[in-house]
DNA sequence: AGAAAGGTTTAGTTTTGCCTAAACTTATTT
DNA sequence: AAATAAGTTTAGGCAAAACTAAACCTTTCT
């Protein structure tokens, strides 16, 4: 039973992002995937008979062993066409989910493991998002929101959330990349916004929903 | 009107395929798109609906001018792909139909002319097939059959049809490739078999199954 | 011209996948 | 503990897309 509709694919994906291993509820799930909530139960129903999930009525839903495989091996291919398009087609970070969401269907164990060599096997996508690798295995999730940070320590940027266009927008104008290093050289205790120092000198301020969606390590 | 499904999409290259501009009987169609007759008359009706084709009962169904600018944008994209499976992620060209069957599905105006760019506005696909271009032009198709060539004409391979695996097969066999150059040195009158020089010397026999399906232009 | 053959369309069924409205469970509040 | 609120499932529709069986045009053959 290898053979998934794309409607199934995207309850299971949505499955995953909510719960990971764990149940989820109907409605969330429905919400998740942009439908109303009989459908999802409709939807849940018929994973259930291909083994994909476990529910408990009226309690909540969650990825069977089969199911979880399945999942991750979406969000390998999500990620792994994401870092294509970045990397070789010149879109920009913000452009590739809404492609990359319909890419993630194509059925081709060969086109995948091709596609991964062609990127060299990358282990993270144009986001800093873990890519699942073939064997299942998730390599870590790096870095911690930048306002964990205290002042004056030194950070490498390696994740961005998918916070929305406008999010995107505001990184490519103050030049934030993956990558880039910084000096967190003051916080305001009014706003919780922070000021970062590039390498070049310039500094600049973030507001608390900037950089609540920006992730980095330590140097 | 923009928003066609994956069914919509492979009637009207069927379409396209066995009439182009003309019409086709529905029988065809269902044959070609691997339905049933009834299947077929009723997905005629929905593409009517949407003034894609035009429709005489018992008669045929011919595209309209919007059901063939899709028509030539899904085989623009269709060959896109091919050409991108062979040259980059080293696909053979026995093995990228199928998947570029889906990938020609895929919905973004954007994605493929960044693809185009990407692989240098390619004029034909790896089988030697022409690839319309963004304005709906198509480069005309080159070549003629081998067996109309006569003996001790020079010429090129410019195009293979695709006649199954096995066919493909025997090419790899004998290192026959798009852009190799051969001297005809001989036809047999028998069995309408060729012979083939290759620029090496090395030369070799073609049934008749093989050769009609090899397109060449003479040198 | 009339009849048989062949291909096309209609009629009625199935599955997927979505919807709204109504019924039902669970949780919360008084 | 009863009532209400919130969330979930059932019931009943609808559209896309396929199927089989039956009815219907066209063409062809005698």
């Amino acid at each position: 039973m290898n053979n998934h509709t794309e409607s199934e694919e995207n309850y299971i994906k949505a499955l995953y992002h909510l719960g990971g291993e764990g149940a989820v509820a109907s409605g969330a799930l429905a919400n998740r995937v942009g439908a109303k909530g009989p459908s999802a139960t409709q939807a849940v129903r018929r994973l259930a008979s291909k083994g994909l999930v476990e529910v408990i009525p009226y309690k909540g839903v969650k990825l069977t062993l089969d199911g979880l495989t399945l999942a991750k091996h979406i969000l390998r291919k999500h990620r792994l066409w994401e870092t294509f398009l970045v990397e070789k087609l010149g879109f920009g970070w913000e452009e590739v989910h809404p492609i990359a969401e319909q890419l993630e269907h194509i059925q081709s164990h060969d086109l995948v493991e091709k596609l991964a060599d062609y990127l060299d096997s990358p282990v993270h996508d144009p986001h800093g998002d873990p890519i699942p690798q073939a064997d299942g295995k998730i390599p870590p999730a790096t870095g911690k929101p930048l306002q964990k940070f205290s002042q004056g320590s030194s950070l490498k940027v390696v994740r961005v959330e998918d916070a929305g266009t406008d999010f995107f927008t505001q990184l490519d104008l103050l030049e934030i990349r993956l990558g880039k290093e910084y000096t967190l050289t003051s916080v305001s205790s009014f706003d919780s916004s922070i000021q970062l120092q590039a390498e070049d000198g310039e500094s600049f301020w973030l507001s608390h929903s900037m950089s609540s969606n920006i992730y980095a390590i330590s140097l």
